[in-house]
DNA sequence: GGGTGCATGTAATGGGTTACATGATTCT
DNA sequence: AGAATCATGTAACCCATTACATGCACCC
């Protein structure tokens, strides 16, 4: 997609505050932690962490299991801490995101109503239990103990119970347009076949 | 960034079924109607339409005009038609966009709060902007002819109003709790200073 | 015996933005 | 005179996902 200003490199960095880690680590952390607004594939963390030991922004350790694999455990230095410090320090641009969803709600006329009722009413499903994992998540880090990023989490993990709450509001208030829309079109049906009927 | 059904293409098949257009109105028309969910590019639309043409899913007819450079004015073909309806049948995957904003709050406890302070500012200010913007959108639209499409446009303006409501509450209540953070530290400070010079 | 998880990595592929090129007209 | 708008298009480049490759351990 060509974001300009990659941040790839820089949740690793972030990410590596909390804690050494290996890229399996990493992957496995992005995804439950920060898997809401954030992803980044394998394909995309290991040859990163190779860029960011080369520059000196992480170290790397063997650590030998027999057994199992080796794992290449990363830690950040002083120079990966300055770069994700720069990178914070630079305001996110508000970028548009692309919704395939409202894409295709826009064009709904070209198909019958059925086709996004279907698809908003497994909307809401996903959306109520993704609202229920962000409150999980919330009430997890709240009786955790506190660290300093502890807040930052919170706020996070709040934007999701937010977006989440507005989103089923709005999907419910959709849902009964589309459903008026159906009442119309099986109405008019109904009107069109007792016209042909009497005019027989 | 690698979507695997692209939607480039039907995008522009469904603004096409509203009237034929020329690539650079296609342009136009993506940014002011739909720019809040889905953006193009005109590096990608050129190319794309052309690829629609030779496979028939529009034609193109070259409208000559004094002065100004010709202008290719493309229409859906009942084959486009079809392609269209055949995606608005595949519901939209759930994707996770990336949040980059959310990302820096994340790890906002590597840099000063005043930081995110400061871009959270910002961004409630553009979301202020925008959801005045759908407002009006959606204002326009309801005193506008009744279109088939009328409803649906509606929706996807509304979804822009709820969504912008949520965050503008969401970021009040974070702000405050960013502000909390800036006293506290504040006060730790004082103390600190108190301390120091007890000590003298 | 076969599937799943751990663990690292590379290459192919595809999508998308930016920058560049061109050229006329209209506005400041 | 110079900037902006209309209008079309191409090429370079970047970013990211997917698929593939490898190999051991553990469980059913």
């Amino acid at each position: 997609m060509a974001r300009r200003s990659s941040s790839s490199m820089e949740v690793l960095l972030g990410l590596l505050t909390i804690e050494p880690m290996s890229g399996y680590d990493l992957g496995q952390m992005i995804r439950e932690s920060i898997g809401h607004f954030w992803n980044e594939s394998y394909g995309q963390i290991y040859p990163n962490l190779k860029t960011l030991a080369a520059e000196g922004s992480v170290t790397s350790k063997i650590e030998k299991r027999r057994g199992k694999p080796d794992r290449h455990i990363y830690s950040i230095t002083k120079k990966g801490r300055e770069r994700l410090a720069k990178w914070l320090a630079v305001p996110p641009q508000p970028e548009v995101p692309r919704n395939e969803m409202l894409l295709k709600l826009f064009f709904g006329s070209q198909v019958s109503p059925d086709i996004p009722i279907a698809y908003l009413t497994r909307m809401v499903e996903c959306e109520r239990a993704a609202l229920e994992r962000f409150r999980q998540i919330h009430a997890a880090i709240s009786t955790n103990k506190q660290y300093p990023d502890t807040p930052y989490w919170k706020m996070a993990a709040r934007f999701g119970v937010t977006e989440m709450e507005a989103h089923l509001r709005w999907a419910d208030e959709t849902l009964a347009e589309l459903k008026k829309i159906v009442g119309k079109q099986r109405s008019r049906a109904e009107t069109r076949k007792e016209n042909s009927r009497a005019s027989k």
